[in-house]
Parts: C-alpha cells; sequence; structure tokens
DNA sequence: GAGTGGTCTAGACCACCTC
DNA sequence: AGGTGGTCTAGACCACTCG
C-alpha cells in the first residue's frame, strides 16, 4: 500500500538533479549566462555540495555548462562543428589547412605511434605540435609525427625556423594513397590541457589520423580535441551541399 | 632547502594515484584480472575512497579497468575497433550490416532529428532500434529515424513483424547520394545504458548520420557507442589495405 | 549474507580569478 | 580580500551479484 510509484529502480538524486536542471537552463538561461554558484545551489536543492557536483559535471560533459575556477559556472553554446574529413589527397599543411604550427622537436614517438609507422621504439622522428582555433579559441592540439625516413630529401642543416616548412614541403612532393582516422575517448595530459585552456584530465575526442604513401603509412598525427566544445564532422560525397549549421541541441546527449 | 621538487604545481592526489595505477596495470596486471576491492586499495594508498574512485573513474573513462557493481573491477581489454564509414552508396539494413533489428515504434523524433529530416516537431517517424554486437557483447544502440514522406510506396497495413523489413526494404529502392557524419561526446539514457549493460549517464560516443537522396535528407541515424570499450574507426580509399589491428595502447588516451 | 561498487553527506582546505 | 570552482576526508547507507 502506500507506494505511490512502483518504480524498480529508484533515481540517483544526481540525476534528477541533471535533468531539473536542464530544464531550466532551456528555459530560464541565456547562453553566456552565469549560474548561481555552487553552495547555492546545493542550498537551494537541499543536496550536498558534492553531489550538485556531480550533476553539473555530467552537464559539462554533455556540452551545456562551463565551469572555469575562480570564475563561475556559466551556461555553454551549443557545441562547434569541426569539419575532421575525410580531405581526399591532402596532406598537413597544405593551404587551406585549419591548423597553426607552434612547434617542432625531434624526439622519440609513443610506442603505439611508433608500431604504426613501423619505426623502432627509441628512433627519433620529426614531431611537428599544431593548433587548431575556431572563434577566437583553441579546440584542438596535435601531435604530426614523421620518421626522417618518409622525408629523404631533408637536408640537415635547419634552423628551427626552417624546420617544419622544410618537413611539410618534403611530404608534399609524395604521392598520397589515402588516410584514414580513428576516433577515441581520452583524458587530457598536462600538456595538451593548457594549450586548450582546460584542466588535466578533462576529457578529450582523440583523433588518430594515418597517412598511407606508396603503400607505406608515412605520417601519423594524433590530435586532441575538446570533447565539451567540439562535434566532429566527417563529410561524404553527395551530401556536403546541405549545410549541417543550425543544428541547436542535439538527440542523443543525454 | 628540504623541497625535493620545484613543482609549481602540485599534482592532485587522484592525478599521481592515477599514473601509479597505469604503471601497475602495465606491469602487475593481466588483461580481466581482478583488483583490489576500493576500500582495501584506498586504505593501501593511504587515500580516502572517494579519492581513489577518481582515479579509478579516470582509468575507466579511458578503457583501462572495468569496473561493475557487486562484482569488481578488472583490468580492461584494449579496446575495440568497430569500423564506422563511410560506407559508400549502402543503406542502413544492407546484406553486410553490422546491426541487428531489435524493435520499431513509430513515434515523434526529437527535435534536432526533425529538424534535420525537415519534419515537422510532432510528426510520427518510423524508428527502428537497432543494436551492434561486437565479440559477443553489445558495443552500441541505434535509433534509425524514416519519415513516412521518404518510404511513400510503404504499405499501410503491416504487422510489426513485417514493418521493419518493409521500411528499410523501400529505402533500398532510392538512390543514396551520400551520407556524412558526426561524433560527439554523450551520457548514455537510461533506454541506452540499459543495452550497452552500463550505467546511465556513462560516457557514450554518439555518432549521428544524415543519409540523403535526391538532394533531401531521407533518414538519420543516432547511434551511441560504449566510449570506454569502443574506437571507431574511419576508412579511406586506399589506406584500407593495411589493417589497423594489433595495435596494443593508443598513445593519446592520457 | 557477505562482499562489491554506487550514492550521499557535511564538513575542510586549496588554487585561481577578480576587484 | 573575497568569491569561485577543485580537491580531499571519514564516514554512512544503498543496489547489486554471487555462493
Amino acid at each position: 500500500m502506500g507506494t505511490t510509484q512502483l518504480e524498480k529502480v529508484p533515481e540517483p538524486k544526481y540525476w534528477h538533479l541533471k535533468t531539473v536542471l536542464m530544464d531550466a537552463l532551456d528555459s530560464e538561461f541565456e547562453v553566456g549566462e552565469i549560474l548561481p554558484n555552487e553552495r547555492e545551489l546545493a542550498s537551494r536543492f537541499g543536496v550536498a555540495r558534492a553531489t550538485l557536483r556531480q550533476a553539473l559535471e555530467q552537464l559539462e560533459l554533455e556540452g551545456r555548462l562551463q565551469r572555469r575556477r575562480g570564475v563561475g559556472t556559466t551556461v555553454a553554446p551549443p557545441r562547434v562543428g569541426v569539419f575532421v574529413g575525410p580531405t581526399s589527397g591532402s596532406w598537413p599543411g597544405a593551404a587551406d589547412d585549419a591548423w597553426l604550427t607552434v612547434g617542432c622537436v625531434e624526439a622519440a614517438a609513443p610506442a603505439a605511434v611508433a608500431h604504426m609507422l613501423g619505426t623502432g621504439a627509441d628512433e627519433p622522428v620529426h614531431t611537428v605540435r599544431r593548433i587548431r582555433s575556431m572563434g577566437g579559441q583553441s579546440v584542438a592540439t596535435e601531435l604530426l609525427y614523421v620518421p626522417g625516413a618518409s622525408v629523404p630529401g631533408l637536408p640537415s642543416d635547419l634552423t628551427p625556423t626552417d624546420h617544419v616548412p622544410a618537413v611539410l614541403r618534403e611530404l608534399h612532393t609524395l604521392g598520397l594513397d589515402g588516410e584514414d582516422r580513428a576516433v577515441e575517448l581520452g583524458s587530457a595530459r598536462a600538456e595538451d590541457a593548457k594549450q586548450l585552456d582546460r584542466l588535466p584530465g578533462a576529457p578529450v575526442l582523440v583523433v588518430t589520423t594515418r597517412y598511407v604513401s606508396g603503400g607505406r603509412v608515412t605520417a601519423v598525427a594524433v590530435a586532441t580535441y575538446r570533447a565539451d566544445t567540439c562535434r566532429l564532422t566527417f563529410g561524404d560525397s553527395g551530401a556536403m551541399e546541405i549545410t549541417h549549421q543550425g543544428q541547436e541541441r542535439h538527440a542523443a546527449a543525454s
């Protein structure tokens, strides 16, 4: 008797809290507006701050909120669509490239990358760090790995300034047979996090691109996109004429 | 004097804990092995259980651990690569399709989907739920939305058993101009979570596919992949001959 | 029933930003 | 200096799985 509902599974507080906040965001808040602080919200909903934070964390994960230490929690704009590929037959560093080179070192690649390139685990490769921005803020960082064997024509005496353009120029002299990509979830390493203006451990979408030339993988790019603000788009023949803009809210995030 | 390190930024405990655990996973544990329980681990490392859990959460997000209530925490196998596209010129439900239909309803699509389809917000559309499995476990669920206007030849009197095949058969009679996709991070809704054997709110990769035919978007699929166990792969011309297997550990996930 | 991970609490202190 | 979110603690109870 008396049981008003026959819910087999009692909904966790933070889950219910999340839906309540989502509705409030849709109806009562504008993009960019700042929310009351966490202590205030927690007491207003009658829960502990940790519980409230669990709800906020999920909303941030879904791109609905943006939280910044020392500042506050604001309503996030819709995720921006960033075009990832395929860009048939164009090497990184082409004229229409969306990336900006910010540095370059010659170092051993991570084991997984070395394996894809077929190089030795400790063999130094050209490593170019690049950044991709949209609308004034950085959305991704990338490490592009090019083994020396892929650019045999490269002069040996290069100033750091000349280094990157030279490597890319050598790449462009090669035919590009194709590229393939993999997308997975990761958490931002300290260095990436700093360049993306996020805390270490923030959720990111990791895009690994293999560039194939002459039947071999000649370069590998590992790009790290902010998962909270980005929606990765993959275009295809025929479909591109229809723009993908104006999509205000996505179906399956929550 | 006594400061052994000159770290400007004191590393959070859970962050350090995570790296320690990662090293331990690499060197001292086998895939599938179960770890000591959380209370045990917390006291062993001299931290509160909540702090330990913060580290475990990140490792699970990165696909290194698998936690199951009532069972324990186990070392996860490497993520499986699931091919997503492009599958040029093939509608969902083709013979080589990786999906299994599990249900079908006729209901109003979410606002974002209705917008992409160009249908009214409350207009019912055919909604097919499908599941994708790999290696015996479900890795994704999908909702395929097909507005009635896209399949005008569909008979009106259909038993539920005949419904799905009929809808897909009608689709296949149309030419497919192309498809494009978007990938973003989301959290599993209750229904999806259940079919993926995860808890609600688990991180998922949401793949939205638009099928274009005759200059119009004739169908939209929203697929929800387990982010912890999946790596989405996008193939391309020329590159496919090189297999992408045997990649034991990925570079940028932490 | 025993043991596991999941949720929740009520505090405390810290790092960061802005005024 | 004061306010924000980020980290951390030491508990408690619940939901689930399994023998």
